[in-house]
DNA sequence: TCAATGATGGGCT
DNA sequence: GCCCATCATTGAC
């Protein structure tokens, strides 16, 4: 679960795709060329957020994975939304329910999530993450990531086969 | 339903 | 100066 706790509203989620990003084995990362002022969290400690802007217009979440000094994050690309959709719509100019968070883009801006809040711990309040309380495992499924140019064919693009809106392909 | 495209600005070669 | 881990809109079918 993704969980932010705004002076706004209390937002959470069910994460249900992600994707890998290695470090210097893998092109289509950040780090795949050494450290850089954007990219630095990634050689961290893990359990961090990792928040960069893209495409002139939107941010996107990672979480770092691996030990400090070894580069890895796995990029957030889509959740469903549990509590705050009513914030969710409102940000996002949005009222489907389906077009709220699926896609990295979209989450962030419902969550209100921006490059301040990169680097923050995601191990404790009020933005973190937590193992959904649930009884049923419903298997996850991996594909090729996309919306890349390079490394196209790892299988690092992560889906839970439970989750309602985003299809798997 | 799906492919093509413009918006948009920071990061890095 | 070119690249880009995206999105909403457009137009063809």
């Amino acid at each position: 679960m993704l969980v932010f706790k705004q002076k706004e509203g209390f937002l959470s989620a069910r994460i249900v795709e992600t994707e890998a990003y290695l470090g210097s084995q893998d092109p289509a990362s950040h780090a795949y060329r050494g450290v850089t002022p954007r990219n630095r969290v990634m050689f961290g400690s893990p359990g961090r957020s990792y928040v960069y802007f893209t495409y002139g217009n939107h941010h996107c979440l990672n979480v770092v994975t691996e030990e400090e000094g070894t580069p890895g994050a796995v990029l957030i690309r889509a959740v469903e939304p549990i509590s705050g959709i009513e914030m969710m719509t409102k940000r996002r100019g949005q009222d489907k329910l389906e077009a709220l968070t699926n896609g990295p883009g979209k989450l962030t801006q419902a969550f209100g999530i921006t490059r301040e809040h990169s680097g923050i711990d995601l191990t404790s309040g009020p933005f973190y993450m937590a193992e959904e309380n649930s009884k049923k495992w419903i298997p996850i499924r991996a594909t090729k990531r996309i919306g890349i140019t390079q490394a196209v064919d790892l299988p690092f693009r992560f889906f839970w086969l439970g989750n309602k809106f985003v299809s798997v392909t």
